[in-house]
RNA sequence: UCCAACGUAGCUCAGUGGUAGAGCUAUCGGCUGUUAACCGAUCGGUCGCAGGUUCGAAUCCUGCCGUUGGAGCCA
């Protein structure tokens, strides 16, 4: 086939099969002997071996693929065949390289390396077939959860993220200066979404949020990413078939759409696929039991769990599980109390199987102004910087439910990662602000 | 903030009182189907820092710094 070569991307070459194309890549590993080379070439759209035979080429072409260097990026024209040897499907048979540019010294070899290394080198770690993995993992959850929210007559609002104060009060803010005032980074943008909810009827945001906690564990970062729907009109068992519904959903898309990503990172997919509302839910009393017939002898009835007692507990069940009716003392101070258990409240947490723990919190909120201000001041929270939160109920509330899912957790349970700080592309962590 | 483990070559590690080691990377050579390719050779060191014990310290002791995991907090 004579005239100008197609330049395609290693995801669309399945439709050039005995064409001849060119590809921009990066070379990612080779292996050579005397008369052929192998080229593991990507270029951002996946994984794809090339094949150098020395026959089949110039002599200066082959020198290149014998000596080219780890990432060196280039631009290789060749035909594409299928062939059951490789994982993708399909390789090419290289007939031309043309160096763009000679990496030198590149650090990530291909061989194990610890987290410190790794990230201190986050930048160039990204380009591996696994990050690269976990990142299109990251993508479909997003895609998916657009898709659920947009198909189901939400409106997406974006809270702010410089905030005047505290929407909680518990956890540690980051605080900067507002010209002449203080200011924190959003720690939630829940509030703000319940006037939206008010405004628009179902809405969810999707944005980052800090907590300036000295967390260093596998399932915490500073700056994070939340997916917080609020519902008018939805009462806390109306909320809770939206989140097994949405979670649901992800679970599904991502089986659907990373086949090959979840083969490369070695998930068990038979665990996912049963991932289907609706999901089981035991209340803080029964999980207080549960617990005490698992041999926990440290927990008593009003104390909070901790991330042991979650693991126990969803160690019970298939699915995530939603523990319902926490005592209403450590819970925020917005949480409905339940009409008919007064010193318990309409919420619920989501503990993830397999040890991934809490990915959603949410409840339905006070929606009576006297019981909110009663709640409000309970809580030790002064002054008027949330006089607009409370006129919500000054004007028209109505019953409504919210929730929160932390976007890292979900990807490191469905990618099947141990630890949050593969699953964002930067991530900020105690002691950790480069790269 | 607290608890525990660990800091030795560019990377991953072995060496527990007597001459500083291996594999990988890189470089050179060999090999026509490799899959973290393989085979041979070469290059590669302030044993985290400071002090102490000892004839002698990577190794034992003290302090500091750093890393990792966990607790608390939460998504």
């Amino acid at each position: 086939m004579e005239g100008t070569i197609l330049k395609t991307t290693i995801s669309q070459v399945h439709k050039y099969v005995g064409e001849k194309v060119t590809i921009g890549a990066w070379l990612a590993n080779k292996r050579s002997s005397g008369k052929i080379a192998f080229l593991q070439l990507r270029d951002g759209t996946g994984f794809m071996q090339g094949v150098v035979v020395k026959a089949d080429v110039d002599e200066e072409a082959f020198t290149l693929a014998k000596n080219i260097t780890q990432e060196s990026s280039l631009y290789v024209t060749g035909t594409i065949v299928e062939d059951s040897r490789s994982p993708f499907g399909y390789e090419m048979q290289v007939s031309s390289l043309e160096l763009i540019h000679e990496a030198v010294d590149y650090p990530i070899t291909p061989k194990e390396h610890g987290p410190e290394f790794l990230m201190d080198h986050r930048h160039l770690w990204l380009r591996s077939k696994k990050q690269h993995a976990i990142m299109k993992v990251r993508n479909e959850i997003i895609r998916a959860t657009y898709e659920f929210f947009n198909t189901h007559g939400y409106t997406k609002i974006d809270p702010p993220i410089l905030t005047g104060s505290s929407a909680e009060g518990s956890t540690e803010l980051f605080h900067t200066k507002y010209f002449d005032e203080d200011a924190y980074l959003s720690q939630s943008g829940q509030l703000y979404m319940e006037a939206a909810a008010m405004a628009f009827g179902k809405v969810f945001s999707f944005g980052p949020t800090f907590r300036a906690e000295k967390s260093k564990t596998r399932r915490h970062l500073i700056e994070f990413w939340m997916i917080e729907p609020e519902m008018a009109f939805m009462d806390h068992n109306d909320s809770l078939e939206v989140q097994e519904q949405y979670v649901s959903h992800v679970v599904q898309s991502v089986l659907e759409n990373c086949k090959l990503e979840l083969q490369i990172l070695e998930r068990d997919t038979s665990k996912l696929e049963s991932i289907q509302a609706p999901f089981p839910r035991i209340t803080y009393d029964d999980a207080v039991k549960l617990l005490k017939e698992k041999g926990f002898d440290d927990i008593e009835w009003g104390e909070d769990f901790g991330a042991p007692h979650e693991t126990a507990i969803a160690e019970s069940y298939e699915k995530p599980v939603f523990i319902t009716h926490y005592p209403l003392d450590i819970k925020a101070f917005y949480m409905q109390p339940d009409p008919e258990r007064p010193d318990v409240a309409l919420c619920a947490d989501l503990i993830a199987p397999e040890g991934y723990g809490e990915i959603i919190g949410g409840s339905e909120r006070i929606n009576d102004l006297e019981l909110m201000e009663q709640r409000y001041e309970e809580h030790g929270l002064t002054g008027d910087a949330y006089q607009w939160y409370l006129e919500l109920r000054k004007y028209g509330s109505v019953p409504h439910s919210g929730f929160g899912l932390g976007l890292e957790r979900t990807v490191a349970w469905i990618a099947g990662v141990e630890h949050v700080r593969e699953t964002i592309p930067f991530p900020r962590l105690l002691n950790r602000l480069y790269p």
